[in-house]
DNA sequence: CGATCAGTTGAAGGGTCTCAACGCGAGTGG
DNA sequence: CCACTCGCGTTGAGACCCTTCAACTGATCG
């Protein structure tokens, strides 16, 4: 009730159709294209005859394996994901959280089984499209193949971002980051970016961000103590959305190296060492 | 002179086609696909008046700049390239290694400018295609349209193993990991996987893993303290295989979840919690 | 109502960051 | 030709942040 992934009012096929108009003028994501094609009766798409099939998913239940064979491509339509990868010692690794209009399992097209597990971290529904026919839509309908590289290309640009994340030095700034990702997401759904509802839990979070979920917890708390956020569990508002986008850009020591030079040379090379604010946010609150 | 990749032994098109017999059955990475197709004449591919052209970069030189607009998507042809971020502060963050097969780029093609720069790390070339070019290419040859989705689907297969590289907590974890990785594409690239050149300095390979330079340092020395491997500066050998992978196993602590039910249910826990062996290598020397 | 689990907080220990110094090789100009 | 500079790589020492273990609270569920 109080998650904001099941309440996006995409109700009915007519109305998502009428809230694409403002939004990317250019670029149509594969969600949008299929929910406006499609008025998918009996969970398949009969008016255009596509063999593409809608399937939902309870909260934990899993898309696809780790190791299963890759048989069909995903688009989520509705809800969240995260895909994960289980060790053989049985840690799990959060690889990325997908939300609407995102490609799952695109990573799998490159070999036969799915390298990571995907599973829905809500009630959710996702477009399904075996890869059997793959080659068949691509011809026949360019749209639909223009949209899956832009899918994909928006995976690799998320999962860089991710890069990111884990970049920073400190926990609080890694957190910092993820709250704004997060944020900057809610904004492009049409939902407040200041007030939301995480689907995913400490662990998870913990687990994206490379760090103990203890100190999840503890950033949590430090962030909130700063005055940046107020959190209720699962619950987040950013009370300072330029407080927490400040503090988010604290990077690592700079590297000597920073610019390239403009034609063809090597690296040249900056003398400033520069020093990150140690203190971080205890300075902040103090 | 020393570099594996300047020395490739895929000198002319009629050669590069006979060595796929036993590589992969089913997949033809797009690299040699354009080499196949193309007795490249004049950066030219005048055999299948196909638009697309041959770049040669020399060592420093960069391929995209961060921010430029997104004109063109690159196929390596040959040499080593790495993707990175430049933060506002100055610091590199680097993201990705990326070597032949590889697309360039990708990233960028849901959005209008890069998000990334690329540069080579030593004398490369690349095949260009402009985006202008993309639909009228995909349409009239599948073949095309295939390889581009598999090599955008093994950028993201290879983006989410960085992830679990930078997902270690121990460095020298994270450098064995490292160090595995490279030597699986040296030997996919029929190369020695066990003595191999590395094309990045110190400092790139710190900022892929998330640690500071001095100590990738540090762990290169405690590797081969142990008897793992043999560095002399950008030269590795691995001495012990089996050794090293089993010691890159290590990973964070285990979370207590680590089995999802087979059907519909919620995660189910267990409750050993586990433990890394803290002393690490110090362990394997003393 | 006992059990289980998510989330929080505390305390101790260790690993990594940072600053610093050194050797070394390459490129440059005297 | 060689001193000089610059950057890369290595190693040492101290401070600090995070990990780990532990205990507690509150919520959910059978």
């Amino acid at each position: 009730m109080n998650s904001f992934a099941t309440t996006k009012p995409q109700s009915s096929a007519t109305a998502g159709v009428n809230e694409c108009e403002c939004a990317k003028p250019f670029a149509t994501t594969m969600a949008d294209l299929l929910d406006a094609m499609g008025a998918e009766q009996g969970d398949r798409f009969a008016a255009l005859q596509l063999p593409i099939a809608v399937r939902r998913l309870r909260a934990g239940e899993n898309l696809a394996h780790q190791g299963a064979t890759a048989e069909a491509l995903y688009f989520v339509r509705a809800g969240t994901f995260k895909v994960f990868h289980t060790d053989v010692d049985g840690y799990e690794q959060v690889l990325a959280f997908a939300t609407r209009g995102e490609v799952l399992g695109f990573d799998a097209l490159c070999m036969e089984s799915h390298p990571t597990a995907i599973a829905a971290l809500e009630s959710s529904s996702v477009f399904v499209v075996l890869r059997s026919d793959l080659m068949m839509l691509s011809v026949k309908m360019p749209a639909f193949s223009m949209a899956l590289q832009r899918a994909g290309s928006l995976s690799l640009a998320r999962s860089r971002e991710l890069a990111d994340l884990m970049a920073a030095v400190a926990s609080e700034v890694r957190l910092a980051r993820f709250l704004i990702h997060i944020s900057q997401r809610m904004a492009a759904a049409r939902l407040s970016p200041r007030r939301f509802h995480l689907s995913m839990g400490r662990r998870e979070i913990a687990s994206l961000l490379g760090v103990a979920n203890e100190t999840v917890s503890r950033s949590f708390s430090a962030l909130a103590l700063a005055g940046l956020l107020h959190v209720a569990d699962r619950d987040v508002e950013i009370l300072d959305m330029e407080g927490l986008k400040a503090y988010a850009r604290s990077t690592r020591r700079r590297a000597d190296e920073s610019l390239v030079a403009p034609t063809g040379g090597m690296f040249t090379r900056r003398s400033t060492p520069g020093r990150r604010s140690t203190a971080g946010l205890r300075a902040m609150v103090s």
